[in-house]
DNA sequence: TTTGGAATTCCACTATAGGAAACAAATCTC
DNA sequence: GAGATTTGTTTCCTATAGTGGAATTCCAAA
């Protein structure tokens, strides 16, 4: 398995095989530090002595199947923001979120995210849906660019698609769009509903 | 939300929580004799003892991950299917409601594509929705493979995704899911409309 | 039934996984 | 800045995973 920020392009190899020991390691402690978590807390989830946890993550030891079962379950069960982390790789410039404690991630005023796909270590795209209060215009005038493609697709709502390099784009439920996520695009909700967006995102 | 393979109540020891151990020892004798080798011939090939694996096949053990990744290799089985019903599926989606039981039915419909963007060449994803005919099972039998990724959200309908190494999984609109598309797989609306699908594919 | 290969159990033994606690290194308070 | 607190690493030590070998049971075919 890849690292959870996989910028690489990808192997594409169809099939997907454990982790090696090396990888294994390293998959459990991006997951855990995506997730702002510190050992103990994930040891505590899983069940486990933190002490066990640090050897897994650097490799030292040959976990047991269990071991790593309860692991994946804690470390992808949490809260499904996960992608926040990784995808903040590909974001230059602005984050849109503020962490606190515990693996808890606080939304913008503006955006709320929620991941639709979890082992993200093992997937290319990065699809989520977004809520974008209305009328919120706090942001419009910055934007977010991070390398790649991205698809929209708009399930409710309506909403204007700033673009760095078109003129806005006035979208409702059903429309759907796609675009160089390189290039610096925002949304801002135009009706009285919140507007909700399906994005796919695929890192360059 | 929810993930998707969680909205089963009933029988956890099946569905979602690892059958700690019973369903590791039974999936990997399972395998073996499939492919109908003895417990010397794995053991061998895994580089492992033969009383070892006999444990691991009756859960009399806890087995490390180490030893249960190259018995997966020697049984040539993915890690998806491994951890299907101990961690996470890969087939991992989401759902934006609560609502009942799902049966399985193993059948496939006609579809009518449209595309959602042009100038393909120069994009790497491909974004289309997809009419799903309402209850036809002329295809059931048969089902796509092509090598990729690829995601999935139902706007419209109610249908079952079924797939080649994975249990029919019943979607509503909101639901998605995210699944190599190497892996057979195909839909069938079991609702009176037409089913509305989503798709967004990354080839390989 | 007999028979031969396959599977399970038992055994003694070694290596090590995993936990508790000590330790170190940051980070936070006042 | 000193002390307290938190996070991660590194000792130990015990429990057990994993081993080959041999005895025993299972099971299907002759």
């Amino acid at each position: 398995m890849e690292p959870l920020q996989n910028d690489d392009p990808a192997p594409a190899s169809d099939t997907t095989e454990a982790p090696d020991g090396e990888a294994l390691g390293k998959m459990i402690r991006d997951a855990r530090k995506a997730k702002g978590l510190t050992l103990e807390d994930v040891a505590k989830s899983a069940g486990i002595g933190r002490s066990t946890l640090s050897k897994i993550e650097n490799n030292q030891t040959n976990a047991s199947f269990e071991i790593v079962r309860r692991l994946m379950q804690s470390l992808e069960l949490e809260t499904p923001q996960l992608f926040v982390q990784s995808a903040q790789s590909d974001i230059s410039g602005r984050r849109d979120y503020t962490r606190t404690g515990h693996g808890e991630i606080r939304e913008t005023p503006t955006y709320h995210h929620e991941l639709l796909c979890n082992e993200l270590a093992s997937k290319r795209m990065l699809p989520y849906i977004s809520t974008i209060k209305a009328r919120d215009v706090t942001q419009y005038d910055s934007w977010v660019r991070h390398k790649g493609e991205e698809f929209m697709y708009v399930i409710s709502g309506e909403l204007v698609l700033y673009t760095e390099h078109y003129r806005p784009l006035k979208m409702q439920a059903g429309d759907s769009v796609y675009y160089d996520s390189g290039m610096g695009h925002g949304c801002v909700s135009i009706s009285d509903e919140d507007a909700k967006v399906l994005w796919v995102s695929l890192g360059g």
